[in-house]
DNA sequence: ATATAAGTAGACCGAGCTGTCTACTATTTG
DNA sequence: CAAATAGTAGACAGCTCGGTCTACTTATAT
């Protein structure tokens, strides 16, 4: 494997798992099995570093979510899909999406609240694929209306970051189905 | 105004506003105008001090929300007060809650993730009397079956951690009003 | 009034951080 | 082959951080 992707997946877990802040260079190139000047060879800094996971982040994680509720035919199908897809993720059985702590994107925009920051940017950016991608798998259903997708979409990204805080904070991994 | 209190409340500020990691030692005592002496004479240590801030934090919310939502009488009148009320902090206009930047005990999970940690602990603690203050709440609502109160809570939970994470990442701070 | 506690200002220490540099080795490529 | 590129190991500089300490100054309470 490519040195600059081995470091980037090698930090990102570390990054995920424990913070941005709280993991230096020296723990990366360490868990990396890579020399000092060979992560300064590949990136500029810390900061670019961290933008690189973010990205590697990204991608990940919006392929498998495409791949995870993709043709559905109804709302009902398509939200029971993305419910048990996303708790599939809460209990750790997404092998790509590693040990579940949460949105990585949520935790990053924690510890990077200044709102131009490029953190905080990339993670606005996150949200608004995960929201467009909804949006089209809306439109994918045959029983919604083209005027209800965006407070569909509303409604069901509000379940989905609530369902990730609480399984991430609380343990609480379950959706709330609630039966009439 | 106790010292001890004036410290935790100036550094409850930067940390809610930047993050705990991002705020240091000298930042606090200076933006509080102490001697660092003080500081280590009412804390043991930035750990001791960063609990206090959790824990003012946390009452500070807690009696918010209490008055915000008390004196309803059905799940929707809950529902509407709770979701306008959560809007009104999304915008700032609580002015004990601060300049408003997510919720201090998901940011603070996102940076101390160690499930034993004490600051994880007090945010998974704070989580919880939220959960049991809203289960309180539609008890006292007249068109509120007990065996509902627990699927109702937890729906509600959800919308509300969801919009929390939306209003800061996003910037969308209205809740999803389903109209059928 | 005087002893004790609480406070100020700031120097200082050790540790850890990001990032640079040297010296050397391996690998790739013209 | 030769030159450039990518790599290793690790020392080191410069900075910031948490935390301690000295010396001095209020404030408080018996």
């Amino acid at each position: 494997m490519d040195k600059r992707t081995h470091i980037t997946l090698t930090a990102l877990e570390l990054f995920y798992d424990k913070g941005i802040h709280s993991v230096g260079i020296n723990e990366i190139i360490s868990a990396a099995n890579v020399a000092k000047k060979t992560m300064y060879h590949h990136f500029a800094g810390k900061d670019e570093l961290i933008l690189a996971c973010l990205n590697e982040r990204h991608t990940t994680f919006i392929t498998w979510l495409e791949n995870a509720t993709n043709q559905q035919t109804t709302l009902h199908d398509f939200q029971e899909r993305l419910f048990t897809s996303f708790e599939d993720w809460f209990h750790s059985k997404v092998a790509e999406l590693g040990n579940f702590n949460g949105c990585m994107f949520i935790n990053a925009a924690a510890e990077y609240s200044a709102p131009q920051s490029p953190v905080n940017l990339a993670c606005k950016a996150h949200k608004a694929a995960v929201s467009s991608l909804i949006k089209q798998r809306l439109s994918e259903c045959k029983d919604v209306k083209a005027e209800k997708i965006d407070s569909l979409c509303h409604y069901l990204m509000t379940l989905t970051e609530g369902m990730i805080c609480q399984a991430k904070v609380s343990g609480m991994k379950q959706f709330p189905r609630l039966l009439n």
